[in-house]
DNA sequence: TTGGAATGTCAACAAGGCTGACATATTGTG
DNA sequence: CACAATATGTCAGCCTTGTTGACATTCCAA
């Protein structure tokens, strides 16, 4: 087969393959351990930290926009609302347009959390980009691009031009 | 500052962290949702899928190493294996050397399963490796680990030299 | 105007984490 | 040998976070 080009080494063994999904496993691990610590220590949960990130990123959203971000049933992301509205980190706004929406806001304390777990992510993810440099981090961004699948990849891309 | 070398460009902007963070959140969900799909069919989660997937990987293994790779309470890794055990799945079988030791192996019902939720995940890989390429594929794996802490990182090697 | 669709809330249940307490068998040590 | 330490299993009870079902409110279109 001669020397292996570009394509060639794209053949990999089972092993290699199992690899990577182990280190997916492990290393996502890595990066919810520091925000699942801090969230422990206050009666939430992960669930608690995907709500508040995501009203974060997209403030004025609506429930049924993040029932569809984050893919769980309307109850399930109701009972962590609920909690969250009632502690002052969260407001629901009726919407001014259809009442039957409620536009989701962080307060100045749900800011403060957000920011306080973002920046327990943000710091190991700079020391990871860092440690790895420039060219890995393309390949990373590119491989995980390539591993959501359609729907995933369309909430993602969205966010993204939200925040450009 | 003058033109942007290899380290210069690894100044990111907190927005490009987030996209980092947000993408390992999809891109794990969308590794998940199939063998999460199977599981469901039969009763059991990924904490059924967790037990297998290790214990296929090391063949024998202690119901403590268990513990250690996985990182939970012995009662919830007990209350899954004795299902599967029950289940004909798994098997438990007294030490050797030392009889308070439980050594784990899968059945051939086991190993299948194993196999049918593997694949999977392994045809997704093959084709996330596919589309973006060996380069990325290289700076994936390099992030990953770096993205580990040294607890993860430690068990991802021994699992990776084990089976070598 | 009225029936269906969209939106959100409440209630109840299950999976799978957790802690604490305790039993059993085995091993190693003084 | 006696006894402490280790490995495992089990029971009870708690919490978070997923699920389904039932229902109230609001909007819109026939």
């Amino acid at each position: 087969m001669g020397e292996p080009t570009g394509n060639e080494r794209l053949f990999l063994t089972d092993e290699q393959i199992r690899q990577g999904i182990e280190a997916m496993y492990f290393a996502y691990r890595g990066l919810t351990n520091e925000p699942d610590r801090i969230l422990a220590t206050m009666a939430y949960g992960r669930a608690h930290h995907r709500a508040i990130h995501f009203i974060n990123r997209a403030p004025g959203t609506t429930v049924t926009n993040l029932l569809e971000i984050l893919g769980v049933t309307k109850q399930s992301l109701n009972r962590v609302l609920r909690t969250l509205i009632e502690d002052g980190l969260v407001e629901s706004r009726v919407g001014k347009v259809d009442k039957r929406e409620r536009n989701l806001f962080l307060t100045e304390a749900g800011t403060a959390l957000e920011a306080r777990l973002s920046d327990a992510q943000r710091t190991r993810m700079r020391a990871t980009y860092r440690d790895a440099g420039p060219e890995a981090v393309a390949g990373f961004r590119k491989v995980l691009e390539a591993m959501m699948d359609a729907e995933m990849r369309r909430k993602y891309t969205t966010l993204r031009e939200t925040n450009s």
